[in-house]
DNA sequence: AATTTTAGTCAGTTAAACTGACCAAAATTA
DNA sequence: TAATTTTGGTCAGTTTAACTGACTAAAATT
């Protein structure tokens, strides 16, 4: 193989992120929890989020996002709640359940992303963040 | 949501660069072609390759491999030949048709990547690379 | 008041992975 | 060299996580 694209380190740095999350947090008890239900507590809102906005943001249809909050609710991690201001639309919010699973998946990526740190060394992580941020805010 | 992690943006970046390879293969008349073939044409060795070892390389089952490289064979972008040294094995091999899709692909991700570049600058971009690849390579 | 849009569900489908059981050829071991 | 184990691959069936289409009821618009 030729000079191999940017993709493919992308795609290299990400998963390995991903299976290093779900191998942590099923050695926590978390065994139940898959990637993609990872994209509902990224998009959370603190005052409850309702499923057609987490579905647009996690860019899926909300069949699929309706699925993803059932699971997580059927497990304990989300609570549904009628929402005061529209008699169609359903809120979720996070249980303490929920809370805590999510402080611990932020706790176990941000000590793998030291392990990153430590490689390239503070001041070029910092940068590498940086020039990422510059080209996903330029998208 | 505070601080997102780098992952986050590692996603979100390798989103964009599939997303728009695969709109613009489709556009030029391989719609057939899903993000799951290029694992195939990305570890494709030369002189032909075995499901096993490319199952390997992808980090999938040889049975899910198997899959791919069938449907990329009846779609014409695949050889099936018999492995000379080993009578067990199978050697697939890109057909000219699979060799115009592989270069297509390269192209289209080189010029999306250019992007990327022109964003940044020249230099900033290629620094991107050089933390990247220690990144992966440290792992 | 009638119509259209929006939030969500139900039902069914598809894509892409998985496991388990198996066969035949090759490699290893006794 | 014969018996056993490993390896390359297939077949059959399952699971997960997405999808589309058709629908209901509430809200917003005309």
């Amino acid at each position: 193989m030729s000079e191999p694209n940017t993709g493919v380190y992308l795609r290299q740095l990400y998963d390995s992120l991903v299976t290093n999350l779900h191998k942590e947090l099923a050695l926590q008890g978390y065994e139940e929890i898959t990637p993609s239900h990872g994209l509902v507590f990224q998009y959370m809102e603190e005052n409850g989020s309702r499923i057609t906005s987490l579905a647009s943001l996690a860019g899926m249809t909300k069949q699929s996002m309706s699925a993803l909050v059932y699971q997580l609710e059927n497990l304990g991690y989300l609570l549904r709640t009628a929402d005061p201001d529209d008699g169609r639309a359903v809120l979720f919010v996070l249980t303490a359940k929920g809370e805590q699973l999510k402080s611990l998946a932020k706790k176990i990526n941000r000590s793998f992303e030291q392990r990153w740190e430590e490689t390239l060394g503070t001041e070029q992580y910092t940068l590498l963040r940086g020039l990422l941020l510059k080209l996903v805010e330029s998208a």
